[in-house]
DNA sequence: TGTACATCAGTGAACGCGCGTTCACTGATGTAC
DNA sequence: TGTACATCAGTGAACGCGCGTTCACTGATGTAC
């Protein structure tokens, strides 16, 4: 057939970008070679001309969504007064949409329970893209030093994706919502270093910050 | 064989408990009916005379699982001065004896992310325990509304099995452990309601809260 | 420009393997007499 | 008490199936002349 000379690369490219989307909705072991190649529009067959084993492509996949995600949030981010990107990564993190929405969303709640029982190397190539959003998200945390933005951005992902995963599990009821309620309040609270903006909080109420930003997901 | 009347109460009992180590350390679909028999001293032809499909097990084996983390966390927390329970609860939780040790800690981060993926069935049993330890914590919230007790209960298992979860990806060096510690001062902050406890926080600090308590896992 | 050949992305059959599940069988123990 | 029989937890071979991977092949396009 040889076509073209990016052709090659742009079949690679799909193959990753849509097995990212089935992989996180169905886990890193949810689904089969044959399943990711069709989602591409080819046949199982070809899939060693392109990858490795199985495994790169997970490995590649999962990067591709953390380097979206990362991106995604950059743009939506950087297009909001200061003041208002924190309230927007929290409520974009823990909407309904991206609790609903796997395999657009964040990679760590979807897949880090998974990553962290592979390959020493697949895990590293996860915990890096990991550390990109923590740097992201701590690059938003203003008025304190690096260090303290940094340990408020990784507890405040730790709360986002927790609280995502406790969702999920929890469906989407009632339940569910309150879930993210709660984790909603608590990630805003530590990225902003304040305490808990509900009113019957130990100390007096922090001003409600309740923001109508644009959400993203993941 | 015809055994006793308890025997094979018991052998069924065994192979729930040693299934619930392996899931936990291999994942809800990492280990195979053979080698959860062989687990527990059996073969695997005798599988069904105790559980009529696979995921039957998986399920009771989560709920032993999180059973015997409440009944634990009971046990230990309630030896203990109320006033460094949640301490307790944080520094036993994101320890490193707990993030290396999968098999004997909470299911939740082992295996949440997994099970949301699961049949309604599965998904809504684990839900329950999943609110049985959020219960638990709430319990040990006190001077605010029980409404408030549970949000920051919710919150508070977010950010520990969040938090656990990003550390096992990141593996067990200085990487990890600043996940750990940064979880730590989070979840505590959530569930006290008070701010970081560290120095450079935007508010006056409090006091740290170190805890000395004997810790425990799940 | 036209023709012969080389390339190689993609195809689809086939592989070995491990899985969940089934089933005929075993044999130690309980029960009936 | 002793004997014959029934029970059923556990065994191990076998099943069908889907998986990751391999491989001989195809055929459209690029290159050499």
């Amino acid at each position: 057939m040889r076509y073209s000379p990016e052709h090659k690369a742009e079949t690679h490219a799909r193959i990753v970008r849509k097995a990212s989307v089935r992989l996180r909705e169905k886990g890193a072991h949810g689904v089969g070679v044959a399943d990711l190649m069709k989602e591409a529009g080819l046949t199982h067959g070809g899939f060693y001309a392109h990858f490795e084993s199985r495994e790169a492509l997970v490995v590649e996949a999962f990067g591709y969504a953390m380097d979206r995600s990362v991106a995604r949030w950059r743009k939506l981010l950087d297009e909001l007064p200061p003041q208002k990107r924190l309230a927007a990564i929290v409520d974009g993190y823990l909407s309904r949409q991206h609790r609903d929405d796997l395999g657009h969303g964040c990679a760590v709640p979807a897949l880090g329970a998974e990553i962290a029982r592979e390959s020493a190397k697949t895990r590293k190539a996860f915990a890096a893209k990991q550390e990109d959003l923590i740097q992201l998200f701590a690059g938003y945390i203003v008025d304190v030093p690096p260090k303290i933005a940094r340990k408020r951005a990784s507890a405040m992902l730790a709360t986002l994706m927790g609280t995502l995963v406790m969702a999920r599990v929890t469906g989407s009821g009632d339940a569910s919502d309150e879930i993210l309620g709660a984790g909603r309040e608590a990630a805003l609270a530590i990225a902003t270093g304040l305490g808990p903006a509900g009113k019957t909080s130990a100390r007096p109420a922090a001003k409600p910050r309740v923001s109508k930003a644009p959400t993203a997901r993941g």
